[in-house]
RNA sequence: GGGCCAGUGGCGGAAUUGGUAUACGCGCACGACUUAAAAUCGUGUCUCGCAAGGGAUGUGGGUUCGAUUCCCACCUGGCCCACCA
């Protein structure tokens, strides 16, 4: 026999599969589209993590594939993007020649590996032939008024001079140099995902997400509900009321009468309006509009690093010379520029209210601003379903004289006073306790007798939080205890625990079963939680969530949603991307300014002076230039050649210019699963057949780090191309899984600067790939971050070896005759296991296991389909014989995992076609049940022993057979039994006392 | 600060409608084969105890005949977001 050559198979087999082209898909039959996401063909070449979870999907795909699907598994290179770029900056050469030697060395990697990639598919988003359709793509957004020119602030490295893209700022620092990043005005362009926002949150229901992208995509785009309304703005010399206004977002309309001033982000259209045009005091102008704009230069200056900082203080100016109106109340409140309101979110302005928000309370105390309650804690009933078995004594500290006052604290938001009854005379004592808490806020009454006490209701709603909203904090002093265990005498002598705030909370939660805890605040917080309205004018009494519309509409405002998704910036100022096909005309611009009509499109509206290059011009394509740095001044390096830049005006016909932006590397990842549909294709982006017979993608793979890129990104094109009717689902992707990191020996993560990468390709030289692709899904859970361990390989590897021994003893049936039935090596030679297990048990074995692959796979459970294959081998091994077809089904369950060893073995049986296109293995139900079952028998809910029993066995025959052990007998004794569970195949449980 | 996820032997991990905790693999120990080693095969391997038994799934509680699994609180680690009004 020979030994176990995995390169020789390997080489081979990936040969003949290529030759036979036994992956290309055709488009007929019933089809499964299985996706993985496109790498960006690095120089330093695959790693473990693409290996894993391109792995994955191709198990998924060729056990789909042996069962009957027609399945698409394509790939392709993503492969605009900086490192390349960069790369082309420090050597001086063609990104695209950089870009095709490492596609071709990722290729090669990728078929090392036995994946079974459909090749013939494969597409390249810098390919021209790609990338005229993802600008064709654009200018369709372009035409619909998706996308616009803005000033925006844009991350800028001063010392690499770039313009960097959110994607690219770690922790606010250059992920290239480490450097500070500061922002700088530019103009964008920018795609109005925002407009999408709500059906990209809806339509998630629609889907089949892993559970965690679902909730980060819905964070990501975090709708929040509220309501918009305006404040008028007086100037405070005037005597009328001005017609300017400033409209603010809250999601809390219900504090209206709360609000004392209001803030201002510094980027606010009112202080530019000022900056441009100042106003004479008497109309509203801003006074001190110096000190307003040193504030402006002041926070302009600060990095991110500043403005983020965890002890920051509020900062902000009050703008002079004029007052907002709160349109509950018409109180004149001050108007605040400050930098803790952010430009992009609501409005761009808040409405303050300190006692009731967190921000403006730490801004209101700073700048000594009037604090007003308007929303008063209510408490519900208590839980219903407590039960009090434990007691926690607990001393009231009276605020007026200091004393104290015992009570005791039952289970959780309930304090009892050791009482008489409110009736029936409270000592002065218990009264005055009582009084101090009714005084300070609580409600207090009698809930229910207990052994002549009364308990009186301190709090109530489960998993609300205990908020002390008092000037005069009662303190609570709680002695840890359990009256019950102790003697009255005893607990007097218990000193008493001061704890408060934190401290009581986990004081109490560690010692009792307390449901929900109510932690202390001091006064000296906001209360932020709803409640009942008070010092609200005719609101007062009613509860925050009828109040916010009541307010809302009693002010005029409106009720609305707003997002914390932004709109995309889609401009990059560099050279290795898609060029933007647009073209500005200074002249049309000015006409359209004079004229304001004659657009043939939304973008042209939009955007005056823009237009689209016509479609028949597409590609426009990345010239040649000579140097790939941006400008000085942060332009692309295309600004730079006038030949490509001039051009005509698709309107006019008149001089015009390029734009030079290009596209960030999110424009061709967002929709490169349609062209492998069609990847070919020249007159469209995929034909519309083959677009309804591929599309949606079946199931698609990747990692938890594009969630709210990509996948958001690509789930937003989609949509619109669904909106012009170029695909026909409103969503691409049907099943969204997600794999897990692999982190380096030690585990942290594998990183160059760290020199612990592992490289794919040495593992694949040592032990092959088929070790590789079995190691990296029996590591650990597939969802679940793993630690590589190098010498954990050596177990698929030995695995590998076994199965070879075992086949390789098979020999390729001679004659029709004797095709079934064979022996396995060793077997002679080894005569101590041979009648020890009957092959009935290898067919319930290989039953089993067949259930168990199948649905392993199906559920991404790849390292217990590859632990029970390893159990079924152990048993084989162990047995005299085994029929060759059992073999078969063996074989085929490993031939996703193990490709190449495999069809190796299933070719050394006789077979001439490949087992990757052999019809899966189904578990044939007689052998999925034996006739018996380990019956297990605990006493009190303690196992005690165990007995073999009959499959179809009754409660009355288990618990005969059980009470028959000897074992039982002595559990029982001097017993009885109040209770029998038993549970039909596992376990009869004797409840005894 | 917010959201999400995880915590089980020396290590990776298994066990879900709540029902024998530690499958499978690594490592380790002993044995067989060998002149020897490697490879292979076999046996053992949570912990205390001579045993009978007891204890253990981050910590403390709860629900239950029975909890790794469900509930509450806390601690630790990871990922994502972060002044989102």
């Amino acid at each position: 026999m020979k030994d176990y050559d995995h390169k020789e198979i390997e080489n081979r087999w990936q040969r003949k599969w290529e030759e036979s082209g036994i992956y290309q898909t055709k488009d007929e039959g019933k089809k499964y589209y299985t996706l993985v996401e496109f790498p960006y063909p690095s120089g330093e070449g695959l790693h473990t993590g693409h290996v894993r979870s391109y792995t994955a999907m191709d198990i998924v795909a060729r056990k789909l594939r042996m069962e009957g699907r027609n399945v698409l598994y394509p790939m392709g290179w993503d492969a605009f993007g900086l490192p390349a770029e960069n790369y082309a900056i420090k050597v001086g050469r063609d990104p695209q020649e950089i870009t095709a030697e490492n596609a071709a060395n990722y290729r090669q990697q990728l078929k090392s590996l036995g994946l079974s990639f459909d090749w013939s598919r494969e597409v390249n988003t810098t390919d021209p032939a790609y990338y005229k359709w993802t600008q064709w793509i654009f200018l369709q957004m372009f035409k619909k008024g998706l996308a616009y020119k803005e000033k925006t602030t844009i991350n800028w490295c001063p010392s690499c001079k770039i313009g960097l893209a959110n994607e690219e700022v770690v922790d606010s620092r250059c992920e290239r140099c480490g450097g500070e990043v500061e922002k700088k005005e530019k103009e964008q362009w920018l795609l109005r995902i925002t407009k999408y926002a709500q059906r990209l949150y809806d339509d998630l229901e629609k889907v089949d997400y892993i559970e965690r992208a679902k909730t980060q995509q819905r964070n990501w785009i975090g709708p929040s509900q509220g309501a918009t309304m305006k404040f008028k703005v007086q100037g405070s010399k005037s005597k009328g009321i001005s017609k300017k206004e400033i409209e603010v977002f809250t999601t809390r309309p219900d504090t209206l009468f709360g609000a004392t001033y209001v803030a201002v982000a510094p980027e606010h259209a009112l202080i530019r309006e000022y900056e441009s045009a100042p106003r004479p005091e008497g109309e509203g102008g801003i006074t001190n509009f110096d000190e307003v704009k040193k504030y402006l230069e002041e926070v302009k200056k600060k990095t991110d690093i500043e403005r983020t900082a965890e002890d920051r203080e509020k900062t902000g100016v009050k703008l002079e010379g004029f007052y907002a109106i709160n349109p509950a109340n018409q109180e004149q409140v001050p108007i605040f520029v400050a930098d803790y309101v952010l430009p992009h979110y609501g409005t761009g302005a808040v409405m303050a209210v300190p006692a009731h928000d967190e921000r403006d309370f730490e801004f209101a105390k700073k700048y000594d601003l009037p604090i007003k309650e308007v929303i008063r804690p209510v408490f519900g009933e208590p839980h219903k379903g407590a039960e009090f078995r434990r007691t926690i004594t607990a001393i009231v500290r009276r605020p007026s004289d200091g004393k104290f006052l015992a009570v005791k604290w039952k289970k959780f938001g309930w304090l009892s006073l050791p009482i008489g009854g409110i009736d029936d005379g409270e000592t002065s004592e218990e009264a005055a306790t009582r009084e101090v808490l009714e005084e300070t806020g609580y409600q207090v009454k009698p809930i229910k007798k207990l052994g002549g006490e009364v308990v009186m209701h301190f709090f109530a709603e489960n998993k609300d939080v205990w908020r002390h909203r008092l000037d005069q904090p009662v303190l609570l002093e709680l002695v840890v205890d359990e009256p019950e265990a102790r003697s009255a005498e005893e607990q007097d002598k218990l000193e008493p625990i001061w704890i408060s705030g934190d401290e009581l909370l986990n004081q109490v939660t560690h010692s009792h079963n307390v449901i929900g805890v109510r932690r202390f605040l001091g006064p000296e917080q906001a209360y932020i939680d709803e409640g009942e309205l008070i010092n609200s004018g005719q609101f007062d009494g009613l509860d925050s969530e009828e109040a916010k519309e009541e307010i809302t509409k009693f002010v005029g405002g409106e009720m609305k949603t707003t997002y914390k998704l932004r709109d995309w910036i889609f401009s990059r100022q560099r050279y290795w991307g898609e060029p933007i096909p647009l073209v500005f005309c200074k002249d049309c611009a000015e006409r359209f300014k004079k004229q304001d009509s004659g657009f043939k499109n939304e973008g042209e509206k939009t955007n005056p002076g823009w237009f689209a290059v016509p479609e028949d011009q597409l590609p426009v394509e990345l010239p040649k230039v000579d140097k790939y740095e941006p400008t000085d001044t942060g332009e692309s390096p295309l600004a730079n050649i006038e030949e490509w830049v001039n051009t005509t005006c698709p309107q006019c016909g008149g001089a015009a210019r390029r734009e030079t932006d290009v596209m960030p590397n999110w424009a061709g990842s967002s929709w490169y699963y349609l062209r492998y549909c069609d990847p070919h294709n020249s007159k469209e982006l995929a034909s519309p057949d083959k677009l309804k017979y591929w599309t949606p993608i079946d199931w698609y793979n990747g990692g938890m780090e594009h969630t709210t890129l990509h996948l958001l990104y690509s789930r937003f094109w989609h949509k619109f191309l669904f909106d012009i009717g170029v695909v026909l689902a409103d969503e691409p992707y049907a099943k969204r899984t997600s794999h897990g990191m692999i982190l380096a020996e030690g585990g942290e993560k594998m990183s160059k600067s760290k020199g612990n990468v592992i490289n794919p390709d040495s593992i694949v030289e040592k032990f092959g790939a088929d070790t590789l692709r079995l190691y990296e899904m029996f590591i650990g859970p597939f969802d679940q971050s793993v630690v590589w361990s190098t010498d954990g390989i050596v177990g698929p590897r030995r695995f590998l070896e076994k199965v070879w021994r075992l086949g390789s003893g098979i020999q390729a049936p001679s004659t029709q005759e004797n095709s079934r039935g064979f022996t396995l090596k060793g077997s002679d030679t080894d005569e101590n296991s041979l009648e020890s297990t009957p092959p009935l048990t290898v067919l319930h074995q290989l039953y089993g296991t067949i259930k168990k692959v199948t649905e392993d796979i199906e559920a991404m459970r790849f390292n217990t389909a590859v632990s029970a294959l390893m159990i079924l081998v152990g048993v084989m091994e162990k047995v005299e014989k085994i029929d060759q077809a059992s073999w078969e089904i063996f074989l085929k369950l490993l031939a996703p995992l193990a490709p190449h060893i495999t069809e190796e073995l299933w070719n050394q049986l006789g077979h001439t076609d490949s087992i990757h296109l052999a019809p899966w293995p189904e578990a044939d139900p007689q052998y999925l049940v034996s006739d018996s079952f380990t019956l297990v028998i605990q006493v009190n809910g303690v196992v005690r022993d165990s007995v073999e029993a009959q499959q179809d066995i009754d409660e009355v025959g288990a618990k005969e057979l059980a009470l028959r052990s000897q074992k039982i007998d002595k559990w029982l004794e001097d017993k009885e039994v109040k209770k029998v569970v038993y549970v039909p195949g596992r376990l009869i449980n004797f409840v005894a006392l």
